[in-house]
DNA sequence: CGCAAGATTGAAGTACGTCAATTCCAGTGG
DNA sequence: CCACTGGAATTGACGTACTTCAATCTTGCG
């Protein structure tokens, strides 16, 4: 089931009971396909489900007076958009495919059902909407407070650390399908000076791009030059999450 | 008791009952008071409290390798600041204040506690911090997407709407107890130039500062000129909360 | 093969940053 | 009541990281 990547992303965080598992793949109701650059959900619409991606990446954007659609997260597989939406009368912001995507949509009493029967469920959603959170705050330092070669090897670390911990790198490389423009929207600057910037880490030896695909050659050297500091992330490493593992 | 802001601030979204207001009063364990820009809890500390904020200013910061400080929230009073933290093992930014503060410190179990009272306090309390995260959102479009004459007047309105909304502005003007480097810290820009759009803003009528007070002189056309669209701060205006009230 | 979307390049403009000087102002002590 | 102080606001001059526009080149794809 397309559910994989969530659970894979909980248990950074929580080991999970076949119960629990169980129970997140019982909430998927229905599973969606969206094309690239299509709708998923819409400002000003009464959400009815929450979205969970199971293949490709899609987006929160706004869209602004001028045309201009800024993007305020990536969501990736194991992302779940929303958890917490089910409270508000309408989105305040919308979500798009930025590559085909299938999205499995969970129904808003599916999930109350669920956290109820789980403490520990609970607790791990309400740690991927902390994650969501702190990501989001980062991105705003980021944004206000980094140049942009910065920004762009600050963003290519967190992606990569993301897709791994969903199992979708290989050798430190991930699938990347957005176009210079998009990138650029997210860091707040234009498509031209983006590519600049690509080109500028290119130079340094710290990436490579394969058509779509996004090679670093030097994690280390990639977050020491965009200042990447890890700890937002929340991602337990190997051996405490053994030892957490195994305490229980 | 200082919990007057937050629950004036709650009842813009649904209206608590007297025992409500009374648990969440008896959840204050202390009071604590902060000079400016004393630190009321830093990164890396394990939260042992959660914040709210009585009276005067506080914010959300990170701490940068480059000695920036910058901030990614404002707390004002009624704020609650990290209702959730409790899961995380430490936190991965730090608050302090920016004008003198008094500060409730509400113990983690005396919230678990409350929660488990009353499910209306539990729906307030996670509008609240859906309203948080819908203001990051907000910031990160204006910080990476707007010039800076509509990003300070964007700020300026939200906190006038905040304020208002918490008792503390009269006639379209508030305290705003924050120098002119805090300022241009929230928006990404050097405090030379927040002082120029300051002007700017005189200069065009929009506003006027008397000391530490921001006075909107016209909040509509400021509005317009900072492409202010109030939507995400869910204020429900008052004729549809009185509604709201009257049906329950 | 041919087309359209995207990537890349160059040139010229602008919004913003930095540095450094000056003015303003609230306290504080005499 | 005034003189003194240190922090903050304001100003000017100058540098630069970015933008925009427009052209060309590359690539995936029917």
């Amino acid at each position: 089931m397309g559910t994989d990547a969530l659970i894979q992303k909980l248990e950074q965080f929580i080991q999970l009971t076949e119960e629990d598992k169980r129970l997140l793949r019982n909430a998927v109701r229905d599973v969606r396909v969206f094309d690239r650059r299509e709708d998923i959900i819409h400002e000003g619409d009464r959400p009815e489900n929450v979205h969970l991606v199971m293949k490709g990446w899609a987006a929160r954007y706004k869209s602004l007076p001028n045309g201009d659609q800024p993007i305020l997260a990536f969501l990736i597989p194991g992302d779940l958009c929303d958890v917490h939406v089910a409270l508000l009368d309408e989105m305040d912001h919308s979500l798009k495919a930025l590559s085909p995507c299938r999205i499995a949509l969970l129904p808003r009493d599916a999930i109350q059902t669920m956290l109820k029967q789980s403490e520990r469920l609970t607790r791990a959603l309400w740690w991927a909407t902390l994650l969501d959170e702190a990501i989001l705050r980062e991105w705003l330092v980021t944004t206000g407070h980094r140049p942009a070669n910065q920004r762009l090897g600050h963003l290519i670390c967190e992606m990569l650390l993301r897709m791994r911990a969903v199992g979708l790198s290989k050798d430190d490389s991930f699938e990347l399908p957005l176009t210079q423009d998009e990138l650029g929207d997210v860091m707040g600057i234009s498509s031209v000076h983006t590519n600049r910037m690509i080109q500028e880490l290119r130079g340094e030896g710290l990436i490579t791009t394969e058509g779509k695909r996004m090679v670093v050659n030097d994690l280390d050297r990639l977050m020491e030059f965009a200042e990447f500091d890890p700890n937002y992330l929340h991602q337990v490493n190997k051996r405490a999450r053994l030892a957490r593992v195994n305490a229980s």
